[in-house]
DNA sequence: TCTTGAATTTAGCCCTGGCTAATAATCCTA
DNA sequence: TAGGATTATTAGCCAGGGCTAAATTCAAGA
């Protein structure tokens, strides 16, 4: 029994939690609860904790009932496996291939799960070796690391603030449009004229001197860091 | 009952199978048997019966119990989508990653299955949209359109004749790679010396007046036509 | 026509990964 | 500190796609 229990690639199920696993830690920095795993992956409670019995099974998180599960080493090197995937595939699409910033994210969904390993090192050769995606999330490396980030976002920010946008958050494609069309993307420069705890507004200028009053919700899909 | 039987795209098991009874027919002209389909994916024969069964509810396939499988006019449809993905794919990997001849195909037939319609169509518009894959095999139109073929293998050859490699078979790394190193690939020209019923060798000249003598199994491999 | 071996199908089982409904923990607040 | 509300887990079910072993059908030669 238990015959192939270790060396077998994840099928892409399992990839999905284990990013998702990996994705809630990062900006929750605790385990992930059951809940918001079921969340982000549009699938039912019960649906996670059976597959976080599995995993565990499977060396890939250490879970505890009612506790959430969190990454082992092999399941965070699985993760970043696709993380790296999935970011070079986005950055090829965008620039080869003539996608546009919003269209990218669920193609490199599907194809991440069907790459090998040697097509992901081409790719990465073809496209020189970027350590960005074009969201500005950090590509983690062939062995695994990846950049430490230090950014935060637009509603962290202090009024008089000078800052460079390093990602947006690239989940929700209206957001991606909007933005893209006003071209508040990574590399950009703003100055933040004014946070306002009231509402959650903060107001901003960017390079072209143009003032941009962005709700909560969008001041927190950009994320910002102070020099670099 | 029945839900959801129209409109769905296919999952990648059952776009194996169509591909596998499209290949078949192409060259056998009739049904695809159970055992020809169980061989061809590595499956057993029970499976495919299975699946016969559930393609022909589908309305992917016509099958005869004890008689073998058919496509219908939507499983045609559906395979040569798979078909010009994969032959797309080929090109692509080749042609922009620096993948050799032997290496292509086994990516491509992870990667069919997971590429959109738009992805497909932008590939194509990047590779200039070739008609023939690297193999020599002609790519159906968007539409779902063939050329006609009238090549036939170097087996059916006779002495004397001045030809022209349309394609050579992609299933075989091994021959691939021994085709390769001798330049026996597509648009090629041969001088048929000799055609030996005896032991089915096939001696050619080439361009480079090179002298090959070719054993069955190559000669089945490698396509020619007359001029073009 | 009968026999027999190959091809096929059936029966019954397995695993993955979903789901709902019912039950149990945990947490928060009065 | 005792409920409720929320979150998790369990139990039991389902479909897709595999498999093996046993039974059946077909076809071909005697």
């Amino acid at each position: 029994m238990n015959d192939l229990a270790e060396n077998r690639s994840p099928s892409s199920s399992v990839g999905d939690y284990l990013k998702a696993v990996w994705e809630l830690a990062v900006d929750s920095g605790s385990a992930a609860s059951t809940k918001s795993v079921a969340t982000r992956l549009s699938v039912s409670p019960a649906s996670v904790t059976n597959m976080f019995a599995r995993l565990q099974e499977m060396g890939l998180v250490r879970y505890e009932r009612y506790r959430g599960a969190t990454l082992t080493e092999r399941g965070r090197k699985e993760a970043l496996r696709l993380v790296r995937r999935h970011r070079l595939i986005e950055t090829f699409l965008l620039e080869h291939l003539g996608y546009d910033w919003q269209e990218v994210h669920d193609e490199a969904e599907r194809l991440e799960h069907a790459v090998s390993d040697g097509f992901t090192g081409r790719l990465a050769e073809l496209l020189g070796h970027p350590d960005h995606d074009p969201h500005g999330d950090p590509i983690p490396s062939a062995e695994g690391t990846l950049e430490v980030d230090d950014s935060f976002t637009l509603s962290q920010a202090v009024a008089g603030q000078r800052l460079r946008i390093s990602k947006v958050r690239d989940e929700d494609a209206a957001m991606l449009d909007y933005l893209g069309e006003r071209n508040l993307v990574p590399g950009r420069w703003l100055s933040v004229r004014e946070v306002r705890t009231l509402d959650g507004v903060v107001i901003v200028g960017d390079e072209e001197a143009e003032v941009h009053a962005l709700g909560e919700p969008l001041a927190r899909s950009i994320f910002v860091r102070n020099d670099s």
